[in-house]
DNA sequence: CTGTTAGCGCATTCAT
DNA sequence: ATGAATGCGCTAACAG
């Protein structure tokens, strides 16, 4: 039924092995030969049996990238750049490798899951991204599967989130850009800041809450705890935060939000309660997403290059570019001063 | 080195058949035999190889989603929901199945060499997402391959995009969709429209565009070309269309945008050139995205339910739900009138 | 319910 | 530069 290299070789009058050599390009081969082979590859329209050949080379073409939530940009865009460098000659099998973008949706067992599958695949190479869940024991987890990817000769690269042994990691400066925000806004004359914090467990989230504390006490401000809540990294947690932070303090004259997308549920919920952005209340988001300078007024925020740290992390991984020093890099967001953030009222 | 499947039928003392079959959970096996290999399988951190599972079964647990562009949350809502039905119990070695999204970015070639490696790996379902390229050499290579892949027993579904032989397909009405939308501005009392197209060869574009000119015959309204311009669906495209589209025509009262990624560039257009929204000019988008609501003022737009439609063809890929009558079931959107369309000026 | 026997399709020695 | 032979690790009949 299904044509196999036998029958391309049968149809060439070579050896299977030859076939074989030629479709992977990496064994001397004479030209004439080839374009018989070539020839009858495409006369037959043959297509090679990934697992068979993954199973003979105990390697795959396979490359893993693990993101928290697919429908979230700050994902797709370090997904959509990782991608394009994963492409292009240089693998097995004509050089075509299959990006394979796994959705964990934030949960720890799905994770380990998918590395799993991975490790099943014998995958080439696997890249997480964004931040990780604290829980030690699922941290603890995650680290022995990561190393034993690594020993059986999957590349792993950790992009935007934080360091782990056996893993070159590219972290993002989460904490810097937090403080930056926060200095940026105390500079304006704020002092009382309420904070829409993340999901409690995942270090994106105290990684920036921390350099908003950092910068809080660095002024002599007093960090108040009713000044912070926590959601998640979505719309309607921003909205609802939001409200909640001005029940508590009506006299807030800025939000900062975990991130964009945040900040947006935080600018709709203030517009509701009747309060002009910046006059009224400033709101800063983080990350930089491309709708944040769409935002009426134009979100503050702290840009991070999701584009190029994910080209980097995915040259990284195919091996086509040094790894950092010392396995650990560390990308910096650039304070991106717009519209929404203003000198307090009065 | 690795440990195989053999080595764990010699830990649990029973044969590799065995074994076999309590992993993959498709045959009887006695209570207590089965928790016999479970240990085995625990102590000897024993991973099943894909590639041989799936060369020896021949089908994999691989199912593939294709993308036009990972980083627009169109897609990514789409593919998480699909995803979310892709999981759970019923697959082969255990029940986990690898959801595995790749990103064409929208190239006919891309979309091709994934098909194909889609097909190397034996993939056990294929869904194509988003709209597809009119070229016809391309249409008929893809269709090609589809047959293929049906043929080589790979489910394949389509979904928001429009039908091909060989594929069930959940096509969005466009159509229908860009007609309202048109309609409502008209009956607002808008006479000159102007629309802004997405990328000139994709059937999306050209659907939502027959709907607008649908609704402008339909009133008697002429369809003036110059009132049309072509562009991506970004950003960018929505911006500097709205500027084009100004340029030729300074007395337009509506822009109505491909999606609502591009209305939000025609609203930043519109607020850089002094108009206000919906007072000088009203905008309309498509798709109804998540921040559509939170610009301001909120866009006017086609809610198109892409969760829900993502689940079904999850569904129906897994073979968990009946296809449609036909093969084919038509997707309908739902206007959502808000605050950046209003009556205009004058 | 369990063991035995054959391949699945390809990459790779080793020869020639 | 090419062919022959071997085995990758697993599943699926087929027996028992």
């Amino acid at each position: 039924m299904t044509v196999t290299l036998a029958d391309v070789a049968a149809r060439a009058q070579v050896s299977p092995a030859t076939v074989s050599r030629v479709l992977n390009g990496n064994y001397p081969v004479a030209a004439s030969t080839r374009e018989r082979v070539l020839r009858a590859v495409d006369e037959l329209d043959y297509v090679l049996n990934g697992p068979a050949s993954a199973l003979a080379a105990a390697t795959s073409d396979l490359v893993g990238i693990l993101v928290n939530d697919i429908a979230d940009p700050f994902f797709g865009i370090m997904a959509s750049a990782i991608q394009s460098e994963i492409g292009g000659p240089g693998g097995r099998a004509g050089g075509e490798r299959l990006a394979v973008v796994c959705n964990t949706g934030g949960s720890p067992e799905r994770e380990l899951t998918y590395l799993t599958l991975l490790q099943r695949q014998r995958a080439a190479a696997v890249i997480l991204t964004g931040g990780a869940v604290e829980d030690a024991v699922h941290v603890a987890a995650v680290d022995t599967k990561l190393r034993k990817l690594a020993d059986a000769g999957t590349r792993v690269v950790l992009c935007g989130r934080p360091p782990s042994p056996d893993a070159i990691a590219l972290t993002f400066d989460n904490r810097g850009g937090g403080r930056q925000l926060t200095e940026h806004l105390i500079g304006l004359g704020h002092r009382r800041l309420g904070y829409i914090a993340g999901p409690e467990e995942r270090t994106t989230t105290r990684h920036r809450l921390e350099g908003h504390r950092d910068a809080l006490a660095a002024h002599g401000i007093e960090d108040d705890p009713k000044r912070t809540v926590w959601g998640r990294y979505d719309r309607r947690a921003g909205y609802d935060a939001t409200l909640e932070l001005l029940r508590r303090d009506p006299s807030l004259t800025a939000v900062v939000a975990a991130n964009d997308t945040v900040a947006l549920g935080a600018c709709a919920a203030l517009r509701e309660a009747g309060l002009r952005i910046p006059d009224d209340v400033s709101v800063a988001g983080f990350d930089d997403l491309p709708f944040s300078i769409d935002a009426v007024p134009a979100l503050t925020t702290v840009h991070l290059p999701l584009s190029d740290a994910g080209a980097r992390a995915g040259r990284i991984a195919m091996g086509r570019e040094e790894p950092p020093p010392g396995g650990i890099a560390t990308v910096c967001g650039e304070l991106m001063v717009r519209g929404s953030t203003g000198a307090p009222r009065e």
